[in-house]
DNA sequence: TTCCGTGCAAAGAGTTTGCATCTGT
DNA sequence: ACAGATGCAAACTCTTTGCACGGAA
């Protein structure tokens, strides 16, 4: 199957090294987890993954990694309130995102929004608007139907 | 002068007692702490605050308030991936937020949304959307004016 | 008197950092 | 060969928790 970001790897390599990094085994296997696909996978994820074919990659690694890549802006830092981050490699730009209360889940947005919501924004606070964060919370299709509750845990 | 949370203290104090909860003198310190502005405190500005006045009021304290006050509805806890929470107290219901980039102040959006964004994101995504949060990062107008470079600190 | 609440200190989670060793270029 | 990256462990920050004391109802 083929999508867009294959080819991403590659890219990536490059613009590593391009930029005076240097394309190490620990980076690309980094980068692979990142990109194996479409969750949004905390650190402790990443290392999990990368840990399969590379047990000897240390998790302070992974995060000199990920800190890497988000200062060459190819992965974007996600932080849903759960007390750790979620990265997205796959989608390195501002999008909206919708957490499922239950499952945990957490899904892409690509529709286009019908409206800029930036520049609504921009005119109602009058800041220069760089960047924003559209997180809904909510029951995934799957979690609507299979149950009544919409809690996690019963409390 | 008068706003809308005047009485919010009177009204908070009536709901701690009506739910079984005791109000203490160090309660009532977070509380004015909370309300004393319109800024969104961390937990450490609120113990900084309390201790002004209350020196011996524990910083747990301060925690264990905010969790009760959480689960009264009385006080929004908003993470902006600062490394700790913030919280607020005279809106606790889901807002936009528009945050400074570069003085870090944090502002509410009280204009309505010009459309419904909740309904446009169930009709997306097809979850159940229970609720939302939304964003905004740049310059405020403060800080628009003041410095053409629009980085926090110089790299 | 009976609990609930407090203060202290220690524990906990996630993330970052110092340093000696190792490696890509 | 050399600058930069790795791995380990310790440090750090924010937050939560255990426990004995203290105060409100």
């Amino acid at each position: 199957m083929t999508a867009h970001w294959d080819g991403r790897i590659e890219a990536l390599a490059e613009r590593l090294r391009s930029r005076g990094y240097r394309l190490t085994p620990q980076r690309l296997a980094v980068v692979e987890a990142l990109l194996a696909d479409g969750s949004h996978p905390s650190a402790a994820d990443v290392s999990a993954k990368v840990r399969e074919r590379h047990p000897m990659v240390s998790l302070a690694t992974v995060y000199q990694t990920l800190d890497v890549l988000k200062e060459l802006g190819e992965v974007l830092e996600l932080d849903f309130g759960e007390g750790f981050s979620r990265y997205d490699a796959r989608h390195p730009y501002p999008h909206p995102h919708a957490i499922c209360a239950r499952c945990g889940a957490v899904h892409d947005v690509h529709d286009a929004s019908p409206i800029d919501i930036a520049a609504w924004a921009s005119r109602a606070t009058g800041f220069a608007i760089h960047g924003y964060r559209l997180d809904f919370y909510g029951l995934c299709p799957c979690c609507r139907g299979s149950d009544t509750s919409s809690a996690p845990e019963g409390s």
